[in-house]
DNA sequence: CGGACAATTGATTATGCTCAATACTGGTGG
DNA sequence: CCACCAGTATTGAGCATAATCAATTGTCCG
């Protein structure tokens, strides 16, 4: 990883510490921003809590992982979106870097203070949503939903670059890398979607993707 | 629905507009309370939101349904648990009583200048955690994941009292009436649980059903 | 007591998982 | 430059879990 602020490199304490305790009408602060390759882990669970990270660029995975090794990806986030909130003094659940991507970094409560009361609700509703998809529908639906979602955050190209492995898509639809491959396969063949390459899809008939789902 | 304060009986407009545009050191208002029977509505998809609820009595059940009536069962929710916080001007989900309910009505923004952003981040913390077992859990694991929680909620009383159907377990948990009823008794045949009737169960031990969610 | 709803149990089916083999892709070094 | 390798993705065959369909049984009210 990698810390530095808009302005000018520094070492990430003495700019994390920056912020605090500023007087009221002081200049806005800039905010750190960090970086992390594609893999890369930007906290864990049961690591001490405390920042809450908006993404600059890039895609997060935010997952939970079961004693056994199953894991059940919560949340990709991409640009504009706020994670890093905490139950109590630690993270409960993963998060790292699908692919390259740069985030800010705050502070729990000075994110609240600001208009972050909103990312914390889009948190709520998104997972709100995901729970229906992952109780209540079937797989091809799944897929038709994770499709319809990728593209309304690529602002709506019919052509999206996926940034994360069938592994990553099964982990957080509740299914396997295989029936990922086969609803997709199944999605070419029916004429709804044309696969360029394993993660560049292009979607050739939206509405009737969005009929998948009702 | 019949809505009360707690000092005497008045009409609904009238009690609710009590408490709008006070001044600061006005005495704290007496916040509305509101009944509903077993199967009452509370609010609905695509209603005008703006209150938030506070359960006192009783338990609701937050849903969300498909098009087909499929459903799925967002949240169970019991004594000092908030709901009804929506993304835009109208809720996204259903709320009805599950058994006779008394609820404390207040603003979304009276609701969330007191100590009610703690609320939103249970609410949050608890749909992720439920996506993990939607998303992760096999049959047996979500029904031993729920008598847990229940458990937890009536405040570790080996015996639970359920005020919900089977259907609504099964909605909640993602699976059928028939898969819950069989889980059930499978926990029975193997000395976990006793079912003293369909909604009054004995947790035998405790410690074996942790066990099966690791 | 009767009727409606709720719950249980059984038989069969189907969806998606597991196991297995093969193909594709991008990066590295001979 | 090409061969190789590891990680990723696809496809197939058989299986297991939970859904569906169906038949009872139980329970709560009026």
């Amino acid at each position: 990883m990698s810390i530095h602020s808009s302005r000018e490199f520094a070492a990430p304490d003495k700019v994390l510490s920056a912020n605090v305790g500023r007087r009221e009408n002081a200049p806005r602060p800039v905010n750190p921003v960090a970086s992390f390759a594609a893999g890369e882990r930007i906290f864990e669970q049961g690591e001490r809590a405390g920042k809450v990270f908006t993404v600059k660029a890039g895609t997060i995975r935010i997952y939970q992982l079961l004693v056994d090794g199953r894991r059940q990806v919560l949340a990709f986030c991409t640009s504009g979106e706020v994670f890093g909130f905490a139950r109590r003094d630690t993270y409960d659940f993963f998060a790292e870097a699908v692919d390259d991507c740069s985030v800010i970094v705050r502070g729990t409560h000075e994110a609240l203070a600001e208009e972050s009361l909103k990312a914390v609700f889009e948190n709520l509703f998104a997972a709100q949503n995901h729970q229906l998809v992952l109780g209540r529908q079937v797989a091809g639906e799944r897929i038709a939903s994770f499709l319809i979602d990728m593209e309304k955050r690529q602002g709506g190209l019919h052509r999206i670059e996926l940034p994360m492995t069938r592994a990553d898509i099964a982990d957080y639809l509740g299914l396997t890398v295989e029936t990922i491959s086969r609803g997709l396969s199944k999605l070419q063949t029916d004429g709804l979607i044309r696969l360029h390459s394993a993660r560049s899809i292009e979607i050739l008939r939206l509405q009737a993707l969005r009929a998948m789902i009702e």
